[in-house]
DNA sequence: GCAAAAGTGTTGTAAGTACACCCATGG
DNA sequence: CCATGGGTGTACTTACAACACTTTTGC
């Protein structure tokens, strides 16, 4: 039994959009869908979807997410509400931006090839729809603030990675060249990583060794001194 | 005309939220205003107000703040926006929090007598309705790194302040003790601040130098150079 | 003349930045 | 044996942190 105050005012639809960002080793994507709904059907889009009245916007968020790529138990944030008038030319709609982080390689999944979604390189981006592009530019200023002071970095990262890829990660998200040696002594005084006895044999022919984040350590730290995570 | 699309979907009521701070030369402050309207009626509250067709979140957010304080022009920033499904009992109701920065001084507004409204140390701020207090929580953390990268603090001081006010008002932001030396020092390197000919004898005997703000040239380093406040 | 707050520099320490060579291996 | 990318340490520079005494003037 619902109370209902608040009788005589507005109610407004409200959308969820997401910027799903991955990285393939090499760059940091976005995934983008053509629209199949008008208006604007046909363009490319943020994935996106309306806030149900039995869930929150996380949970929307979420829902809309393993919509298109089955996926879940992924790191998402809330961006920002957009909500200039006429945004959507289809409807007065205010949308609250999410991002999130997956790892394009280890996870395979199929709602990418059925649904018309794509990969695209940060930089080769198409134009989006109504504020879609605004959006995105904020989604990687806040990417970037987070790279550099959370220990998000490896939410894009396959379990095991090289000290090369995690630089490569970090210097696209940053988007400019970091020196190999300051990074890697960096990287190592957080003490946050463990080095495994494998290498990467696919990278050099000397091989490269393989690292996995330590999550119990971080958070150890984090609760046990004023740590805190800063590249 | 309207084209109405999405006609299957949920609407729901969005409200705003303000977090209004001011700062009245000794302790930070929040302004609350105590609940007229069921349910919850006669608690404290931050202010809110639902979002109207004809107006984007800033300008709500805006219209209320105007509501009750009369004020314009304040500098105010979107905060988080929130959804819990049962957060107000009145009714499904999701929220987007502002938080707007005055300087409690030099604006002597009627609305604050009228109303039953109050400023509270922040400290000593009654428990709030709803998801309230999460919010306070969350714009004070938004306050303080706003503080430390932004020139934000001087809207929380009148249009001429001393150092030691200026240094009072980051120790409240900031809940700490620094150091008179250093922050002067370091202060003074941004170059940002009009040191006049003009005291405030009410401060000290000997008095204490009145500065401003200079806004213009603070915009001329941004732009110029790659100058970027930081205290 | 003294209480009360303003004003003012230096030195040590920690973090950041710049920089170049050897190593291991597959072909 | 050589081409390729991996791995490693030191010196310099800059930002941050700690610290104490003199000045002014109303009472």
């Amino acid at each position: 039994m619902e109370l209902n105050y608040y009788t005589s005012e507005d109610k407004v639809l409200l959308a969820v959009d997401c910027i799903i960002f991955g990285f393939d080793k090499h760059h940091l994507k976005i995934l983008l869908v053509k629209r199949n709904i008008e208006p604007e059907k046909g363009k490319w889009s943020l994935i996106g979807g309306f806030l149900k009245q039995d869930e929150n916007l996380d949970e929307a968020a979420a829902r809309v997410l393993e919509t298109l790529t089955g996926l879940h138990d992924i790191y998402m944030e809330q961006l920002y509400a957009y909500s200039k008038i006429d945004r959507d030319p289809g409807n007065r709609t205010i949308s609250v931006a999410y991002f999130a982080l997956i790892d394009v390689a280890s996870h395979q999944f199929e709602g990418v090839q059925l649904e018309s979604a794509q990969w695209f390189d940060l930089e080769e981006a198409p134009k989006l729809i109504f504020d879609h592009d605004q959006m995105v530019v904020k989604a990687v200023s806040r990417l970037r603030r987070r790279a550099l002071t959370m220990p998000i970095g490896f939410e894009l990262l396959p379990e095991k990675f090289t000290m090369r890829q995690l630089q490569t990660l970090y210097e696209s998200i940053l988007d400019k060249k970091l020196d190999k040696r300051n990074f890697v002594n960096k990287i190592n005084s957080l003490d946050i990583l463990i080095k495994l006895d494998e290498k990467d044999m696919t990278v050099a022919r000397k091989g490269a060794y393989l690292y996995t984040f330590d999550k119990e350590k971080y958070d150890r730290k984090v609760a046990e001194d004023g740590f805190s995570f800063k590249i």
